[in-house]
DNA sequence: GCGACCGAGTCCGAAAACCGCGAGACAGGC
DNA sequence: GCCTGTCTCGCGGTTTTCGGACTCGGTCGC
């Protein structure tokens, strides 16, 4: 755990293309959450884990934040990487998240690229746990990493999800007839 | 051993959701001993233990005892605490007691916190002995004692009285998926 | 009284289980 | 052959589980 838990923490909700999503902010304006409301509970969990048994309570996201979201959702694919996040976690986890945020929009990586990027070539399934306990989707990248052989693979906010986003950014990957059952 | 032994108890039984319990009151009116039927023999060594070997015949309890007792099980949970009580016991064990009294409906204590609130926060085990020979239940709270990763551990009356108690007191407990076999 | 023994516990370290993977081996279908 | 899908195993950080050690009053026997 590097990095301080914050005092307190507002959550705000956001409306997006692809379903509403909670964002909690600390007292400085920092994100450190981003997740879909269809999975709060994990949210939840996730928060306490690392911002410990902080105080939450509803309020408003900084404008600058909620503009940048809204930009990157019309178009402009930068706009997230402007936005100041920060979080707590193991240095393995930090390092692995730090590592998703040097993956170009509209490009992708695999899970031993990222390994190797981070020094440890070989712990390709941790960098996948890692990836799935990372706390501020979408703005910490995580949907950009995808199977060695092109394919999807996992993601924590369902894959219908990855698959849209990786789009929306003109991203290639291999595109799996999505079989009729729900991906969760 | 403070407070001296009754002249003599009477003994009422009561019928709850979760079985039929036994009260034995002096001739003040106080509450003397409380337990479930299913473990009678037990609750008249209690009763010979701390009451002395005092004359005991049936007969009623006083009738605003018995209205706290189903006001408490009709949902009105600070009922208990008006429920005057009084016991024999060490030091050490009336001690533990008083302090169960402090734990507010709807919440627990382990046996750590219970211990360092009497100022001796290493007698984790004597604590559960003490509140294993708690001739009072439930109006003494020793159900709302649970071990320090928030499992049930143990209760006298049966682990699943005491899941009910907590249950219908609203506590936050962990619910271990309960193993076929019966608890004693 | 004194001492051995016993818990309705708790902490801590070791071990195992868990995975959002990837490489290699194999079996089919063309 | 070549390309695919399936299976098996090794990988490494994290989380959970498990068991042993330690504790300290009360109880019981002397």
């Amino acid at each position: 755990m590097s990095d301080k838990p914050p005092e307190r923490l507002i959550i705000d909700r956001f409306a997006t293309p692809i379903g509403e999503a909670l964002l909690g902010v600390d007292e400085a304006g920092y994100l450190r959450a981003f997740d879909w409301s269809d999975y709060e509970p994990r949210q939840l969990r996730l928060m306490v884990r690392y911002n410990g048994e902080v105080p939450v309570e509803s309020g408003a996201a900084p404008a600058v934040l909620r503009e940048a979201l809204t930009a990157y959702f019309d178009g402009d694919l930068q706009a997230i990487e402007r936005i100041a996040w920060r979080t707590c976690g193991t240095a393995f986890q930090l390092s692995c998240w730090r590592a998703l945020c040097d993956i170009p929009v509209g490009t992708t990586a695999s899970y031993g690229e990222q390994a190797a990027r981070i020094g440890k070539p070989k712990a390709v399934r941790a960098v996948g746990l890692a990836n799935g306990a990372n706390p501020i989707g979408l703005v910490v990248p995580c949907h950009r990493v995808i199977g060695a052989n092109g394919t999807l693979t996992g993601y924590g906010g369902g894959l219908h999800r990855k698959r849209w986003l990786l789009r929306h950014e003109g991203a290639a990957f291999r595109d799996e007839p999505q079989s009729g059952t729900l991906d969760l």
